[in-house]
DNA sequence: TCTCACACCTTTGAAGTGG
DNA sequence: CCACTTCAAAGGTGTGAGA
């Protein structure tokens, strides 16, 4: 792929922006320049052949962009120039695809079956002021990386709705609307980036991951680069990520797995994602257990929580046998009180059961209501018999690897129990072991076991010992479930808050097949949740694509694809376009997105300006030669869920957070700087959803996810109506760029 | 609903030991 | 040196009382 040298500078196009900047204006000597609110910033593009072409939003950065191109010519820092934007740049050049490999990456989910234990009964995950780790452990199993192409592998956790939640009679309901949700981080994992044959040959787990609800954590602010100095300094003092994430009690949460194919983590922000996303592994953040069953599933399958198993020496049993005692002491008082031993009283139904709880063979088989805490499973059982039909059968299949029943571990000792228990446990955590048996050792030990023998993070991973690649192809892969975007909302049932329609926003590319392919996601959508989110939070809006080149892409026409972005390239062939840029056109079927749409890596509140100014720069034919302007993006949200929700009017369409669409245009029309210096969260995410909205609606060409919301397709009249506000959000625009020198 | 101290447990790595 | 064991510190658990 070759770039244009000396591309006309057009205002307002390709514009690039650093995801480590930081987004207060008073940051940025050049938004003033620019006439624009950072991140408004020129994108230096450097063609293979050392030459520069710059496009600047605006003739009055020309100095700058003289500069720029000198400094990039000359191989003088950016930051060397004075301007602080500058220093922030940097060469377009890494917008350009690595050199295209053949890789058709697929992820398996560790430990699956664990997870859907937990996730059948309604995955809760403790969240402290300290933080908590996640139980299950998030790992996964890499295959169909390229070997020698070095790979970053991240994760985050995003709102997988709009909901609050409340555990009322034994089951999760919705309480509300959520409440606003802090910047989401991105972790990324210590040991990227590595070749893909070292992440082929070891579970990936994310372990380290904590979940708080202390929202002046700074856990992962403090350690991320705010700029590009920043972040040199920290890679060489080893790359920090953040370590928690703030998720909000009584929320739903998703977390998501992200393979970048990128060599240097400089360049993940422009670097192509792929996101995978295992709805069993969703849950629901608490700052305490809500339900019996998931308390007691944790206790039977951590290893830290082994004291509290019913079967060891642990606090549990001791409190159960004091309780045994003192129970004892009052039957035998009892019996002097009343001179009679064979009395079946409810005192001695409830010693009696309390005797046989304390037994593990007996737990199941006994229980009254007023010992139920003594008798958990018991109870759980019962219920769990009869509200969830279903699962008593999968429960039963679950029981031939798990540890569930205790009274099949009748005879054996405490201690025995408990081996055999964790024995089971390990096996169960690690459903590969068919494939892999040498990475059942890894994969087995508990959490913590990973990193041991994981490549350092010093940068020079060494490949772990007990790791062999593992075999492509023969696992059956979790249904891959293509979503995109929303730093922090999965759900259609944001899509109010996000302001945009879930018919649009919540498009999912969803494999039936269940071979597990990727949705692509582009690193512009990437979002900066608030100020110095860090990466993570900075890692939002992405670009929805799913890989046209993996094999047997299902659910998806690559013709059709092709086809269809062909029409929404204006002009430019989707051949003609880069690799990267093909794949988000061929997986997004064509679905239009903002032209400048590689690079959101800031708070959408800039982003309504800026997909409205590309979206109107765009349709200017003047830009059309440029092979990565040309890229009509799509730009989508897809989501996994498919959880009900309300079809708003054209006036729900518009989020809370968000004014309006004619806020939103009027900002797009210049008035960045108003949203720009409103508060974050529910308000960026409108500014992105407008952009989402207004970039994909104005090419369009609009798919819709069959699975996630069929009753909710959007009706004609509902996108013509969108279509129109947009147009007129870019017409207005267009006038005021005409307007602009 | 949340926080905290607590007991119990695993993990981790240093120190010690023996070949 | 290497492999193995021992030991202690660090840190991960759910619990239950109290706010």
């Amino acid at each position: 792929m070759s770039l244009p040298m000396r591309e006309p500078v057009i205002p307002g196009t390709s514009m690039a922006y650093h995801p480590f900047l930081p987004h207060r204006a008073p940051d940025f000597g050049m938004s003033a320049v620019l006439g624009h609110q950072p991140p408004f910033f020129p994108a230096l593009t450097l063609p293979p052949n050392g030459a520069a072409a710059l496009s600047l939003p605006g003739a009055l950065a020309k100095p700058i962009m003289d500069q720029l191109v000198g400094a990039a010519e000359t191989g003088i820092p950016f930051s060397s120039l004075g301007h602080q934007a500058a220093a922030h740049l940097r060469p377009l050049k890494t917008l350009e695809p690595e050199e295209e490999v053949e890789d058709d990456p697929k992820v398996h989910l560790e430990a699956k079956e664990l997870w859907e234990q937990f996730h059948k009964r309604g995955t809760e995950m403790v969240i402290t002021k300290s933080g908590r780790r996640m139980f299950p452990p998030f790992k996964v199993r890499c295959t169909g990386l390229d070997k020698k192409a070095k790979y970053i592998l991240l994760m985050d956790i995003v709102a997988a709705d709009d909901c609050r939640y409340k555990f009322h009679n034994s089951r999760w309901m919705v309480a509300g609307k959520a409440d606003p949700e802090m910047p989401k981080r991105m972790y990324i994992h210590p040991d990227s980036p590595a070749t893909g044959e070292q992440w082929m040959s070891k579970v990936v787990t994310f372990h380290k991951l904590k979940l708080t609800n202390n929202i002046s954590d700074k856990h992962g602010f403090v350690s991320f680069p705010r700029s590009l100095d920043d972040l040199q300094g920290s890679l060489s003092f080893g790359w920090e990520t953040p370590k928690r994430t703030i998720l909000n009690s009584m929320h739903k949460y998703q977390p998501r797995f992200h393979i970048v194919r990128a060599n240097d983590i400089l360049k993940l922000p422009y670097s192509t994602f792929r996101t995978y996303v295992f709805p069993e592994t969703e849950f629901i953040a608490v700052t305490a257990y809500q339900n019996d069953k998931i308390t007691q599933l944790k206790i039977d399958n951590n290893p830290f929580a082994k004291g509290f198993r019913d079967t060891g020496n642990g606090r549990r049993e001791k409190r159960k046998q004091l309780t045994l005692q003192s129970m004892r002491g009052f039957e035998e008082r009892h019996k002097k009180e009343a001179g009679t031993s064979d009395e079946s009283s409810s005192e001695q139904t409830a010693f009696k059961c309390f005797a046989q709880s304390s037994s593990p063979a007996a737990v199941s088989t006994v229980g009254t209501s007023n010992l139920k805490d003594l008798c958990p499973s018991e109870g759980e059982s019962d219920a769990e018999s009869k509200e969830e039909p279903p699962e008593a059968s999968d429960m039963a299949k679950i029981s031939t690897t798990t540890s569930e029943e205790p009274s099949k571990e009748k005879g054996i000792s405490d201690r025995d129990r408990d081996r055999v228990r964790e024995g089971v446990r390990l096996e169960k955590s690690s459903p590969d072991s068919r494939h892999s048996p040498a990475a059942i050792s890894s994969s087995t030990r508990g959490p913590g076991c990973e990193d041991r023998k994981s490549p350092g993070r010093e940068g020079v991973p060494k490949v772990p010992e007990e790791g062999r690649p593992v075999l492509p192809g023969k696992e059956t892969f979790t249904p891959l479930t293509v979503q995109t975007d929303s730093p922090s909302h999965l759900n259609p049932a944001h899509l109010p808050n996000l302001a945009f329609p879930p018919s649009l926003a919540s498009q999912q590319f969803f494999s039936p097949l269940g071979n597990g392919h990727p949705l692509l996601l582009h690193p512009s959508q990437f979002a900066m949740g608030g100020a110095f989110s860090s990466m993570a939070a900075g890692m939002g809006p992405l670009l929805a694509t799913v890989s046209g080149a993996s094999t047997g892409v299902t659910g998806l026409d690559t013709t059709a694809m092709a086809t269809a972005a062909a029409q929404g390239l204006s002009g430019a062939s989707a051949a003609a376009l880069p690799f990267h840029l093909q794949q988000h056109v061929l997986a997004s079927q064509g679905l239009a997105m903002s032209p400048f749409g590689s690079l959101f890596p800031y708070p959408y509140t800039y982003m309504a300006a800026a997909a409205a100014a590309s979206t109107a720069a765009a349709a200017s034919s003047s830009v059309h030669r440029h092979p990565f302007l040309n890229a009509v993006r799509p730009r989508l949200r897809y989501s996994p869920y498919s959880l009900p929700m309300p079809l708003p009017d054209s006036s729900g369409l518009l989020t809370p957070g968000l004014p309006s669409m004619a806020a939103a245009a009027a900002a797009a029309a210049g008035k960045a700087a108003a949203l720009a210096t409103s508060p974050a969260s529910v308000g960026l995410d409108s500014g992105s959803e407008l952009n989402s909205r207004s970039s994909t609606i104005s090419s369009g060409s609009v798919s819709l996810s069959p699975k996630l919301c069929p009753e909710k397709e959007p009706s004609t009249s509902e996108l013509q109506s969108i279509q129109r506000l947009v147009s007129g959000l870019e017409s207005k625009q267009d006038r005021c760029r005409r307007g602009s020198p």
